[in-house]
DNA sequence: CCCAATTGTCTCGAAATCGAGATACTTGAT
DNA sequence: ATCAAGTATCTCGATTTCGAGACAATTGGG
């Protein structure tokens, strides 16, 4: 493996694009096999846990959370309130937005699953030591900020942490 | 900031997983808005990467590279001939394989548009330094490879760089 | 040689996701 | 007060992706 001078790689970015895309394919396997167990997707697990966390939320909210498209957020919504396990609810202040939140029903799932979720993604991320593991998310979320910022219709760079 | 102890957050693989989604969905962004300025899908794209890299390919050997299931992979390559970028034709050494390989047309359209997605890849990045950038490919293929492993139905760990 | 297990590709129907746009409401400037 | 622009949610049709499984060919034991 040569490297000559400053510009190492002309496409050193690419690289980094393709490792990126293969540890998040590998762990979001992880993440889809351990939420199958509970009969859930990845997207309606993540409402449930959006939910769990900060309590009742905007649907607006929840999608920003979720990296799907609002049409798609609808649609995950409609499956989850079908199954009993959220409730929709018009917003006082706003009369544009629709409250989300868990049904006792919900809760009590979310509440069960999320322990043993957690757990999988421990062992999915565990070929990392804890200090590895720092390192990447921090490199990690300067990566993403930066890309987030670069992005063409470029919405708020909202810097929400947790 | 405050850390604590050893064990500093519980769920702090949890948070990897989260940051790793988060960057991912950036970056990947860029690269779907990059490639659609060329009439192609992302993992259309894929394919022809594969095919102007390596060259003459089974379909099985591209669909490694492009993560997504087989069947997934027949729709695309479907589309590709359609389209006259890509070509099936039997494989001598063993019947099972259809092996797939650029038309003229194909390598023409990815030798003008690679440089240009590549470039796209290179701003995506860019908020990381070259070092960051080195160190960050370094855990994540680390992080991927050990999340390969341990998945269940584990098939080959296979070290293909590149 | 023969059979079981594996592999490579494809078909089919279902599920998830998207994009464009409709609708209703809010906000800010004039 | 009014109106243009922006925001929140949803509808609808199209596209992409998946999962189960069919089928043919290969491989490795016995």
């Amino acid at each position: 493996m040569t490297v000559s001078r400053s510009v190492a790689r002309p496409d050193a970015g690419l690289k980094l694009w393709i490792v990126l895309a293969r540890a998040f394919d590998a762990v979001d396997r992880h993440s889809r096999e351990s939420i199958a167990r509970f009969g859930l997707g990845s997207t309606e697990f993540g409402v449930l846990e959006a939910l769990y966390h900060k309590g009742e939320l905007p649907v607006c909210e929840v999608q920003r959370r979720i990296l799907v498209e609002s049409s798609s957020t609808t649609y995950v919504v409609d499956k989850l309130c079908a199954r009993g396990l959220v409730e929709r609810r018009p917003s006082g202040a706003d009369r544009r937005v629709t409250l989300l939140d868990l049904t006792a029903t919900g809760r009590r799932l979310i509440e069960r699953i999320f322990p043993q979720h957690a757990e999988a993604m421990r062992r999915a991320v565990g070929a990392l030591s804890p200090r590895e593991q720092a390192q990447a998310a921090l490199l990690l979320r300067a990566l993403g900020k930066g890309a987030a910022e670069r992005l063409q219709g470029n919405g708020a760079a909202d810097a929400d942490e947790d």
